[in-house]
DNA sequence: GCATGATAAATGAC
DNA sequence: GTCATTTATCATGC
């Protein structure tokens, strides 16, 4: 009985949700633009989680997911990185 | 000013991928992740229902009994009580938190 | 059918 | 010991 339970109460905790367009863009602009050290601070991870409208803990999967699967990216298709390259270009050169 | 990714492959600007290599020649390879079965767990909640911290001979008898290493052990209590702690900031509760049923 | 977010083992810094 | 991580796995979204 107690393991029924436990699982109905995990499963309902694994449902997710992706993020929202706007916050997944946020996000993404962070990495592409730290891709040196792709590793915010506190004080980063707290304004982007209230930029994102997550929270930090979501802030924290979310890189710890990124970094692994860009990694794990690296040789095939990684045109994300150079589009975020790309509009980072844009801003700072107008 | 902080973290170093060692035993892993770290974020070292451009260049990702390392040899596992150490100048020594030693190799180390990280132990790949095996989920544990259910009576496992099972078990080692119900030891961490009594209290959170396992002495040295409960973790010993545990490692015997699960067919798992002292260390293993150990980490996996470390990492419960993480996880409680967790929970516990998303109940807003600051009391108890030790509940499987109620936090899980 | 994979992409994605969350969780479970395992490591290392402190 | 805590705790931010890495990595594989899980469960879901679409």
């Amino acid at each position: 009985a107690v393991m029924i339970l436990r699982s109905r109460f995990l499963d309902a905790r694994r449902k997710r949700r992706n993020f929202s367009k706007q916050a997944t863009e946020i996000l993404n602009e962070y990495f592409y633009s730290h891709l040196s050290n792709p590793y915010p601070s506190e004080e980063a991870k707290e304004e982007l989680a209230r930029k994102c409208g997550i929270t930090m803990s979501q802030i924290s999967n979310w890189f710890g997911n990124k970094r692994i699967r860009y990694k794990k990216n690296i040789g095939k298709a990684q045109e994300e990185a150079n589009m975020y390259a790309a509009k980072k270009a844009a801003v700072s050169g107008g | 000013t902080h973290y170093i990714p060692a035993g892993a492959v770290p974020f070292t600007g451009e260049s990702l991928m390392a040899n596992p290599l150490d100048c020594t020649g030693t190799v180390t390879v990280r132990k790949k992740r095996k989920p544990y079965s259910k009576f496992q767990t099972l078990e080692l909640e119900k030891e961490f229902l009594f209290n959170a911290y396992v002495s040295k001979q409960k973790r010993w008898e545990l490692a015997r009994n699960l067919n798992l290493t002292e260390r293993q052990v150990k980490i996996w209590f470390q990492n419960r009580r993480m996880k409680s702690k967790k929970n516990a900031q998303r109940s807003g509760d600051s009391q108890n938190s030790n509940n499987i049923i109620a936090n899980n």
